[in-house]
DNA sequence: TAGTGTTAGATTTTT
DNA sequence: TCTAACACTA
């Protein structure tokens, strides 16, 4: 209890009725949760295994893991349940997979496999086909299944032909996934609820093992994650959770801050603790970030005050292009670095879209900072792992046609579209798996003789190495596995470099060593079985590792989405615009007061200094546009800005001069050493 | 099956 | 204006 505030102390102590912390930004929510769980096993003899803690991604769970682990010795923290909300549900389906319908080695699809899963059957269906864009009917499945709407009641309140053919299409997905002993993400949250809401049973023995639940960002639940805190808690309510409804900027993919008021009505007992004291930023921040939200006509009132300094006023600069914004930026940086001796991990830099990050980055390389870009695409969807780990999932799961279709011809096999395509109708005719349909096509008459052996080595093969599998630990005959059907002759011929297919093949390494930890890394120190493997691979993604490495000294280049969480002692706000942020699609109301809670987490993320930028013209699509600027920074006292540049248009020779004095300036503090 | 032409669309994203 | 995904052709 050492060092927290009254209202902290508060919230950590409460126990007898359901508690809802208001934790303002930088309020130290997460310091109240781990301190709480430490309260809940030594003051209130809690056993570890029977207190649940949920969060949002896989970083917040291993933080807080870390952070308890300082507090408490293994042994008194063993057992203890901290996950992602999608864990605890593929958890709790493993323990259920009988009584779910499922068999055992069950796979888990990203997004991307569900996706080529939605475009093949779209192809199939004579009511959606044309009439609908994959991503589009992805994404009203994926919130009908957070609404916990079933296919067939789907079909029932459709109003218009696009909605039912999606409701067509949604019945065909959920049968396919059924076929293919597979579940999705949204599957992960929606099977639990499902299963205990139906089976009083289940629902008994689940309410029995989880004696306390604690939510971290409640703002961020949708409704099916909401139904399973309630499933999982019971009517007595044994729950904390904590949320902030100002950092609610998720509801565009389907997150219901409303939740937050829900609680009240769910458990009349609920009693509200608002954190309002911040432990990170200057008072001049705070004072921006409490003006803005107050514009927030959604959102409960909260004051954040602090004691950490007074601050001073902020920067926004007023800059011509978006080339001399980030140029700006970037020697305002080396400025800082150089002159203040801020180290350059001090420094972030947010925006709203990720194409603004292009400009920036090219400034920075020209001026030899470091930096990291985090968020973005690149490493999560590198073709080789995905690869890899389609051969894992077909290993355990045989009916994963999925993996199947990924993986049969890569490397090349002589198995093409065609032959794929006729599978398919063998497969649906006698409903069969593909590669059971492979299987028996491979036995009969009805295909090329040479495609036929084809597919009949194939299967053996893999056959052959599944047994193996069951004898040896799975990086080892992944590994041989790899050797067999020689990927780095395959990456050889696919890369125009040897340069290039030397480092996915190195990116297969990585992966390979995560694969070997996570396979041990069991609590239990017994090694998981292959299907555990997997499923437990396919909820991580590699990218967890990556980041972590990138501890270096490194400017942070995000989105503001991407920034929730985090805080940085000097923050740039880039493309202070109408049309960027507010972003142009976000005129209506509720999605303009979401767009203002953006802003005021990038404003939150400041421990010390703040830097508003935009520009005047900016080219969109090709055309130049005149800029105005962000409504959002009419909405801060004027007397706390302080504008640079206004009136002012930069010549290319005054441009060119402040980078020349930058480096100048550079160059005499690297003399003077 | 690689190579070329055409067209839409261009926010935020975790699991 | 640029890109990426697709459909079509050789």
């Amino acid at each position: 209890m050492q060092g927290l505030n009254t209202e902290q102390q508060a919230a950590v102590r409460h126990y007898d009725t359901p508690l809802l912390v208001l934790a303002g930004a930088g309020s130290g929510k997460t310091r109240v949760i781990v301190e709480k769980i430490v309260h809940l096993i030594e003051d209130r003899d809690l056993p570890p295994r029977g207190i649940w803690a949920v969060t949002f991604t896989n970083k917040a769970a291993r933080e807080m893991g870390e952070r308890i682990g300082q507090r408490l010795p293994a042994e008194s923290r063993r057992g203890l349940n901290i996950s992602t909300f999608h864990t605890l549900g593929l958890n709790l389906i493993r323990r259920e997979t009988r009584t779910l319908g499922l068999r055992p080695g069950f796979t888990v699809l990203d997004a991307e496999d569900s996706l080529n899963l939605i475009k093949s059957l779209l192809q199939l269906n004579e009511q959606a086909a044309g009439l609908i864009e994959p991503k589009e009917a992805q994404g009203r499945i994926s919130q009908w299944k957070n609404d916990l709407v079933a296919p067939d009641a789907a079909a029932g309140t459709a109003e218009d032909p696009v909605d039912a053919a999606c409701a067509s299409l949604y019945a065909d997905y959920a049968r396919q996934l059924a076929a293919c002993n597979a579940l999705d993400f949204d599957d992960l949250i929606r099977r639990p609820v499902e299963l205990l809401r139906d089976d009083p049973e289940a629902r008994e023995r689940w309410q029995r093992r989880v004696r306390y639940l604690l939510v971290d960002e409640y703002q961020d639940t949708n409704a099916s994650q909401y139904e399973l805190v309630r499933l999982l808690v019971g009517p007595v309510g044994r729950l904390t959770a904590v949320g902030d409804d100002h950092q609610s900027i998720y509801a565009w993919r389907g997150a219901r801050p409303e939740n937050l008021q829900h609680l009240k009505r769910d458990f009349p007992r609920l009693t509200t603790i608002k954190l309002e004291q911040n432990y990170r930023s200057v008072a001049t921040v705070l004072d921006a970030a409490n003006q803005l939200i107050a514009h927030d006509p959604t959102t409960q009132p909260k004051n954040l005050w602090s004691a950490v300094g007074a601050g001073e006023s902020h920067r926004v600069l007023v800059c011509d292009t978006a080339e001399d914004e980030a140029e700006r930026i970037a020697t305002d940086i080396l400025h800082r670095h150089f002159k203040d001796g801020s180290a350059y991990r001090y420094f972030a830099i947010l925006f709203r879209g990720n194409h603004q990050a292009r400009l920036i980055e090219q400034q920075l390389r020209k001026l030899s900072i470091p930096y990291v870009l985090t968020g973005g695409q690149s490493f999560f969807e590198r073709a080789e792992v995905k690869d890899a780990m389609a051969y894992l999932r077909l290993l355990a799961n045989p009916s994963d046609d999925a993996a199947l279709l990924r993986i049969i011809n890569t490397p090349r096999r002589g198995i093409g579209p065609t032959t794929l395509e006729r599978l398919g109708q063998i497969a649906r005719e006698r409903d069969l798996h593909l590669a059971a349909a492979a299987r028996s096509v491979a036995a009969e008459q009805r295909i090329d003789p040479r495609v036929r052996h084809q597919l009949e080595q194939f299967l053996d093969w893999l056959e052959a190495t599944r047994e193996r599998m069951a004898s040896e630990p799975a990086v080892e005959a992944m590994r041989r596995l790899l050797e067999e059907i020689d990927y780095a002759g395959f990456l050889r011929e696919q890369e125009n470099t040897a340069r290039a297919a030397e480092r996915r093949w190195e990116n297969l390494q990585d992966w390979l060593e995560w694969t070997e930890r996570i396979a041990e890394d069991a609590e239990t120190g017994e090694s998981l079985s292959l299907a555990e493997l997997v499923q437990k691979m396919s909820l991580l993604g590699i990218l967890e590792q990556k980041t972590r490495d990138q501890n270096d000294d490194a400017v942070r280049l995000l989105t503001l989405h991407a920034a929730k969480g985090l805080e940085f002692p000097h923050v740039y706000l880039s493309g202070m615009e109408e049309d960027l942020l507010p972003h142009q699609d976000c005129q209506e109301d509720d999605r303009l007061a979401e767009e203002r809670r953006l802003c005021f987490v990038g404003i939150t993320r400041a421990q010390r200094s703040l830097t508003f930028t935009l520009t005047r013209r900016r080219r969109r699509y090709g055309q130049w546009r005149d800029i105005t600027p962000s409504r959002f920074l009419e909405e801060i006292e004027p007397q706390l800005l302080r504008w640079e540049g206004i009136g002012v248009k930069k010549s290319e020779e005054e441009t060119r001069a402040t980078a020349e004095e930058a480096m100048a300036t550079i160059r005499a503090m690297l003399g003077s050493r």
